[in-house]
DNA sequence: CCTTATTTGGTATAGTCCATAACGATTATC
DNA sequence: GATAATCGTTATGGACTATACCAAATAAGG
């Protein structure tokens, strides 16, 4: 064991030509990454952290995180809904919800109202200006941020990509 | 767009027939992810996650994160690095990895030791100990946890999901 | 009807990660 | 020899997560 040279690299066989033999210590030169290439939580997790940091530049002219997008797209698409529904459905748990929701119910995009079935939930709605941002955000996603992904990947890629990962998501 | 019966459902349209339409309202049913089950982020995440999940199952017995499992594993390919090297390799910041590598060193499984070329710096290398947790880790990583994504993708799927998460965490 | 359980939104709190500033010791640079 | 840069480290704060608990409201059961 113990630094086995596993790239093949040339261990410095530098015979004729005074040159420089290209690269004559890598040694202390890269780290090898190893087993850690093919560890799906690594990949996966860095992955994530790039795509993360992609969709916030792109959507950094209307300051929304990844979850607050979620969060109004899931509201757009099912309005009249209550806290505990939306939040479990994205995987948040209710005490960290409210304060998510604050936030944005300060900013104007969304608005709670007390239901008369149920006066002890809140009935959740976008508002305009939570339905306008969310367009625009949409928008921003799809040409920049998704675009980006599809010129990666190819089309076809993209979408076994996203099929492998519901499964994972689902079933692993 | 826009609800696109994505199961390939029969829209089952019973024409006359006075007797209730099946699932006349849905309505207050499930909660429709929508164009969440198409963003990359929202799907990447959820699968890290449940990646995650499972390797702190199958590596439950010898109590090892993934982050810690990545620092062994570099340690092993990577003898006689230092601190700064290991951490900026797992995009972990150096104040960070302090209290990491007391944790791994408390248990035994690595070792500091001042280098003599630059008195600053510290000498990794794993213990006999960490190479013996590392291989059995690794054996229940394979066994279990790959093992389970094999089963799940297929080997030909696993492989092309590695290449593509590769291909973001890179050029993303 | 009245008592008890459950549910909903909310607060408080603690743990984990992650990022930055700063410091002493050591080494590199000029 | 003075100054700058690097290494490990501490301290600290922010973001996210998980749990216990509360009052108000509703549901369930006698």
């Amino acid at each position: 064991m113990a630094h086995s040279n596993p790239e093949n690299r040339p261990v410095r066989r530098p015979p004729a030509s005074r040159a420089r033999v290209r690269r004559p210590t890598p040694a202390a030169d890269a780290i090898e990454l190893g087993e850690l290439s093919d560890l799906l939580g690594y990949v996966l997790k860095r992955a994530q952290l790039r795509v993360f940091e992609d969709f916030l530049r792109c959507v950094a002219t209307m300051q929304l995180t990844p979850a607050q997008f979620s969060v109004l797209l899931l509201l757009d698409r099912n309005p009249g809904r209550n806290q505990t529904e939306i939040a479990s459905t994205l995987g948040i748990q209710r005490p960290n919800f409210v304060a998510m929701l604050d936030s944005l119910e300060d900013r104007g995009l969304c608005q709670r109202s007390r239901s008369p079935q149920d006066r002890r939930s809140h009935v959740l709605m976008l508002t305009e200006k939570g339905r306008t941002v969310l367009a625009r955000a949409k928008k921003l996603i799809s040409t920049r941020h998704e675009a980006r992904l599809t010129r990666l990947l190819g089309s076809e890629d993209r979408v076994a990509l996203l099929r492998m990962l519901t499964v994972i998501a689902r079933d692993f």
